[in-house]
DNA sequence: AAAAAAATAGACAAGGTTGTCTATTTTTTT
DNA sequence: AAAAAAATAGACAACCTTGTCTATTTTTTT
């Protein structure tokens, strides 16, 4: 059970595809491509992927845990919870520099795949739920000032993190990610 | 130059491609998949368009084009300044429907092929571009209660209709769309 | 140490891709 | 009516795709 030195191999297969499917596209991203660069032989791979639609799956599953421990780690580390929702705001700028403005991951995968399998929509659909409810617990704890409802504020940052996330990989800068933190901040 | 029934070749070309482009993505359609459709040769195909990627360009300014035209003829047909910003909203919930909430054809277009050729990004940033300038316009007399300022009202309607499609396509349904509705009139 | 499992390298099948080219027919222009 | 342009049908080249399968070596478990 020991992994002495190097990643396992589901580790590697998982890391060339995320960075393959994000960069170039699902589709555009060849079994070929991941085993070369992954450097893996083609068997381990469907060892562990029967399909390319199972290594998607897997690919946006990753991304769904990745995604979110990240975002918990951050909102964590700002104390109080009014700051907290501008927060959401400077972790997806950051996200989207770091991405070089490719825009939401789980976006791309659900325009490009989102009907290659059931479990592809399913999975992108539980980590939307997900950023919502989280984003609403917020909220709930930030003692805003009710211009709007709970969940209209709610619903109004999820939607402009949608939208600010969507704008970055169209104009490549986070120009409306920062005018929509603005705004929140002046809507709290 | 006339043409006396049935359309042109270059129209039976765009409007297959439109159609397959929007619902099965770019990379998934294949050319022999659009002229069976189509009912044209390949010949014909190439001839006005000498790559496939010069059919993408193609598709997309059509969609600048239609899109907007189609935009400016509803609100045009709201009389009241105020009204006409849900409206840009009611717009847009129409047309996801009507697209059976497959999201915004130039996000996915540059989801999927936006660095395949420069002309793709220009085009869709030019749309992109086009659609807050007419926003801005809308608000600049709309008579707002100025809760925001004029850019930023601009900036917040078009980043919610962008986050609105792109839920659209996640959750197949306009409900965020809606919201963004609702709560734009709270801030008018 | 022996048996089982996992990983490797690579050939291979079956089919799909874009784009070219030819020969023929239809349509449009002069 | 004659010449030019456009459209057609389809074969074809060159290549890429996913997935399978074999033979061999390495690693892990018992």
């Amino acid at each position: 059970m020991t992994q002495p030195r190097g990643q396992a191999v589901v580790d590697k297969i998982l890391d060339t595809a995320d960075k393959l499917f994000y960069q170039q596209g699902y589709n555009l991203t060849g079994i070929n491509q991941i085993i070369e660069e992954a450097g893996i032989a083609k068997g381990s791979l469907y060892q562990h992927f029967p399909s390319k639609t199972d290594l998607l799956v897997g690919y946006v599953e990753l991304n769904h845990k990745g995604w979110f421990t990240r975002l918990k780690a951050h909102i964590d580390s700002v104390t109080d919870p009014k700051e907290k929702l501008p927060a959401i705001f400077d972790h997806h700028i950051g996200r989207q520099e770091y991405r070089e403005h490719g825009g939401c991951p789980f976006i791309k995968a659900n325009n490009e795949a989102g009907m290659s399998d059931p479990r592809v929509l399913k999975e992108i659909q539980a980590a939307k739920l997900h950023f919502r409810n989280f984003v609403g617990e917020l909220v709930a704890h930030s003692g805003h000032r009710k211009i709007l409802t709970d969940k209209e504020l709610t619903d109004t940052i999820f939607v402009l993190i949608e939208g600010g996330s969507a704008s970055a990989s169209v104009f490549k800068n986070t120009s409306d990610l920062q005018s929509a933190k603005q705004i929140i901040k002046k809507l709290i």
